[in-house]
DNA sequence: TAGCGTAATATACTAAAATGAATAACGCAA
DNA sequence: TTGCGTTATTCATTTTAGTATATTACGCTA
């Protein structure tokens, strides 16, 4: 993903610090990169199972993970119909863009800690 | 307003902010938080069989976490040795405990910064 | 030389996670 | 009423990570 070329901004050094973050609930994850990515591929696409295509994962896997997700917040991250028009969709609640737009904050902020830190592995490994 | 609970100290509060770092070298991961634990049992049994089990992992991952490791760093953090008085044993080298204590200061670092940000998440969810 | 406790390595098995395919329910429209 | 595209759900299969077990090499000691 931070996969830069000779631009000069995010270089892809190794060794290379890297870390992730995801918030759990009482019963496991239920936000984290992937699940972000999926929400913002639904609210792109209106369905579930146009989102798991474009991410490449089987509808199943996309349900759960948004089942899981929808099952331990207080209110939905996305509703979803069955039937109708279209034949159905799902979109995402305010609820779910909020959180969305958190994650992404905390996770910029992830890289800034990283890229600080990162200096001190660096220093390990040359002279 | 943030929640308040009865006890004082390590609040275990859902939903929680987590996160992890790790070192990434050319061929995946060579140091995490397993792999740091795993030289800390090294260093202190001097024996990878009796790490793993310490650790109740086989010897097989044991042995192919370090042997990742081992090799994708400029000089090994462990070494090893086959046969003698005491059958051999594996100790753990001065770069190793360098990367080790780095590791654990990183980690450090970022509980703190997950602490902070942790503050955003819960706003979440409490009204 | 035989015995020991270890590292190193190969192979077969196990468990968990994800996939793929099939099916039913849904609700609108023609 | 039939067709359509979606969600929801089940089940068999595949994939992958890890375990368990066995074997060999090693080097010291008695």
């Amino acid at each position: 993903m931070t996969k830069k070329k000779k631009s000069g901004k995010t270089e892809n050094l190794v060794p290379a610090l890297r870390g992730h973050i995801w918030i759990d609930g009482s019963k496991g994850t239920f936000l984290g990169y992937g699940r972000v990515v999926l929400l913002e591929r639904i609210r792109e696409y209106g369905s579930i199972t146009k989102a798991a295509k474009a991410l490449e994962i089987s509808y199943r896997r996309a349900w759960v993970l948004i089942d899981s997700m929808n099952r331990q917040v207080p209110r939905p991250y996305v509703v979803t119909s069955a039937g109708g028009r279209r034949g159905g969709g799902t979109s995402v609640t305010p609820e779910g863009e909020r959180a969305v737009a958190l994650f992404w904050k905390i996770h910029e902020n992830l890289q800034q800690f990283i890229k600080k830190q990162d200096a001190a592995v660096r220093s390990l490994y040359d002279e």
